[in-house]
DNA sequence: TCGCACATGTAACGTGTTACATGATTCA
DNA sequence: TGAATCATGTAACACGTTACATGTGCGA
């Protein structure tokens, strides 16, 4: 029985839930209201996504009767599911994650509080900052492959990538000196 | 009889296609070794983009007798494809283009030299500088509401989305002076 | 009374992911 | 002989998107 990875939807209700109990319709605000939009915020996205979480125990709900309106379902996670998430949060990253997935890790970033282990979230900023260091070499090499001959329109959005992966590695560096002066 | 808007994956097969007709195994390798590897090499969701261009009539391909291995089929766009595609490319940005899909707009950019159109395309930078800007000033507003007395984990990771914004805008406006350079 | 905010859900559809299948040629 | 490269494809599955459905209470 080999455990499902749940989707980074998933892990972003899994960690909103950590933050305090809500309900889908709490839940969807934040997606609407913030940054995390890039999350959908539809219903037929986040309620049958609680609903698998709680189908795997990961979260568990209660109804809460208090409210005059239709009753609304409060969450929260289970055991598991903190394991999970701090499974998930503590995850060495690769080459591709920073590559393709560089939104996921900042996600991971924002609930690394939940680890509550500033000597993991160090580390994590540290190998982010190396990792984005080694593709920012990749893309520059790749730029040397794509023929002066011609259009330069490939070439500058290949430049758009580096510009925000070196702005990337700044934060997490900027970061870091957050934790150390912390200390 | 409403157009069905292509998927992302399929304006970039499309895109490609312009530069030069190549075959879905080309087009692997070229997501598989590049920038543009964000989108899939596998041949699950090539082959598949391919044929569904090909129905629309917006590619067609024949297959190349030549090579002495199994027969490879080469695509190049129609008319109607160019169109579409010409169309994808001038369309104005939305603010909500750069919350959520700034990826998405790199692509576009990238395959700009098919409207062959500077005013167009210096119209587009400036376009994304401005909506960016105007982006990071939401983004920044969004930060003064997260709570100081949590964790600082979630505002570092907002700021991360900053520092990369900024990057964008500093990259657009670079792009820009080039352009305007060229006169 | 009209519409909005609250609150949860279902159904249809299309697409991306993963894994599998096939088959020829080249190289170790 | 076996593995790797070339080259195209299919099938199962799960997920996200969109649209629809439902029902209450409050304010204009």
């Amino acid at each position: 029985m080999k455990a499902k990875e749940p989707t980074v939807l998933e892990y972003a209700l899994l960690g909103l839930l950590h933050q305090q109990p809500q309900s889908g319709y709490d839940l969807r605000k934040i997606f609407a209201a913030t940054a995390l939009g890039s999350y959908s915020s539809s219903p037929g996205t986040v309620y049958p996504a609680l609903q698998r979480l709680e189908k795997r125990a990961l979260i568990t709900g209660r109804v809460d009767e208090r409210t005059a309106l239709r009753p609304r379902k409060v969450f929260w996670p289970t055991a598991a599911g903190s394991e999970l998430l701090r499974l998930w949060l503590s995850r060495p990253l690769s080459q591709d994650d920073v590559a393709r997935r560089l939104d996921e890790l900042m996600l991971r970033f924002a609930f690394h509080a939940v680890l509550d282990d500033r000597v993991a979230t160090k580390e994590f900023l540290r190998s982010l900052a190396g990792e984005i260091d080694a593709y920012v070499r990749e893309l520059e090499s790749q730029k040397d492959l794509i023929p002066k001959a011609g259009p330069v329109h490939p070439r500058l959005a290949l430049e758009a990538g580096i510009y925000q992966y070196r702005a990337a590695a700044r934060w997490a560096r900027m970061a870091l000196g957050r934790f150390e002066d912390e200390g």
